[in-house]
DNA sequence: ACAAAAGTGTTTTTGGTACACCCATGG
DNA sequence: CCATGGGTGTACCAAAAACACTTTTGT
């Protein structure tokens, strides 16, 4: 049996994160300038390559913290992409993960600053081999899991307010929503505790924070919860 | 460059395929005995390694063709597993698939019939390796694609009447729709066109055969299928 | 005083759900 | 003639969408 598997050839295996952040306005994607290439206008999404003993979760983890110093990030598996000559370099199956992480809180921590960049989704450099299908996927991911799940609050700091809640959903799906119904929405959930604290300085009424009832959400957030009951609404 | 990746580990790449099928009443997975095993009772996903010059969306075509002689089946990529310790023998990352035939229209084109066969989704056997993870995270799929769009066309015959329709969908939610809002909804997409022709043999009244538009359903079948208003109607 | 953003309710419309009877046919 | 499954319409209810004015406060 050992046999049949020796047979077969073996290939490399890359991870690779698409990872989103939300600067309290618009929705951004944190790439790396790859220094390996001679063209230095290449960006790359931060990738590495899976170790022996290591499952691939781990490994995205692991290179995530290896490029940025997070750890603890916010990462989904999206899917595998195996073209025989999509790295032109040597046959390599990379599996993309998605990360969620908010741009303020951990924009001190983040390592490499000099060969790393925040881009607007909308403005997005070239990209090095198949990542610019890799960061479609991840959108439109992004997008499905947002409209069935409030996952936008991985995107936020820990205190945020309820018009910066939906400037990061109105980054997302790249709309408008009515500021009447998405708050009254988000606030049916119960997931969302109000504080007295008041933001400074950016409105001159300013707009109370809130913060996250983990608890609940932890526990019941598959609920439907953008309407898409017409879907043509949403971009 | 090369050298960089010259340093990385290599590691066995394969395609594994959830295969569903409908037999007109229950839905269904195709297994194999793999015959590798000593353990004669345990089943196994459809499954190959990836070869060298291939893609792996080709690979799971190819795959899936050498164990069952089906071609042009309708396949999507799930995930990729990559424990290490997932498979004993040695260190292989699995790209999983999930297909969706019609058992009937198939079932004299599958070869190797000795080694195959359909399991009743609830009555599945012993998977090998980490293979009931796979079908698990398949069938979840299948629902949440399901839901969204109305996908099940995959699993029918070219003609299929109403009644068939809702048993499939019954049987991929494992649950009982109302048979009037069920068609109501379903002829309100325009993907169905009635023919003159009755069911025979099945039952007394015999019911119309519909056939898919397939012009309309290429288009724009990215709607709401089935109410995900209020998810907790489903299971 | 005024500009700029925050906050807040009501009405209309849509779509989901529940529900029951007649129809056609083979036996 | 009757048993079996096929086909059809309506009334109710919940949620989504549309919509505009008042409040606060920094300048």
């Amino acid at each position: 049996m050992l046999n049949l598997y020796k047979q077969q050839t073996a290939c490399l295996v890359a991870v690779d994160s698409i990872i989103f952040g939300f600067d309290g306005e618009n929705l951004k994607l944190l790439l790396v300038k790859r220094g390996l290439e001679d063209d230095t206008n290449t960006w790359s999404l931060m990738g590495g390559w899976l170790k022996p003993d290591e499952g691939l979760n781990d490994a995205a983890h692991r290179v995530l913290f290896e490029h940025t110093g997070l750890r603890d990030v916010y990462l989904e598996q999206i899917a595998a992409f195996g073209n025989p000559d999509r790295d032109p370099v040597m046959r390599t199956v990379s599996v993309i993960y998605k990360a969620l992480v908010n741009i303020e809180e951990y924009n001190e921590k983040i390592s490499n600053k000099l060969t790393t960049s925040w881009f607007l989704i909308n403005e997005l450099p070239t990209l090095l081999f198949d990542h610019s299908e890799m960061v479609a996927l991840a959108i439109e991911r992004l997008r499905s899991n947002a409209s069935l799940h409030p996952i936008g609050f991985e995107l936020l700091p820990e205190k945020f307010t309820l018009p910066q809640l939906q400037k990061l959903y109105e980054a997302i799906f790249n709309t408008e929503f009515d500021k009447r119904n998405f708050t009254r929405k988000l606030l049916a959930t119960g997931f969302l505790v109000k504080t007295t604290e008041k933001q400074k300085g950016f409105s001159k009424k300013g707009a109370y924070y809130y913060y996250l009832n983990k608890e609940k959400y932890n526990n019941d957030h598959a609920f439907n919860f953008l309407s898409l009951t017409n879907p043509d609404k949403i971009l």
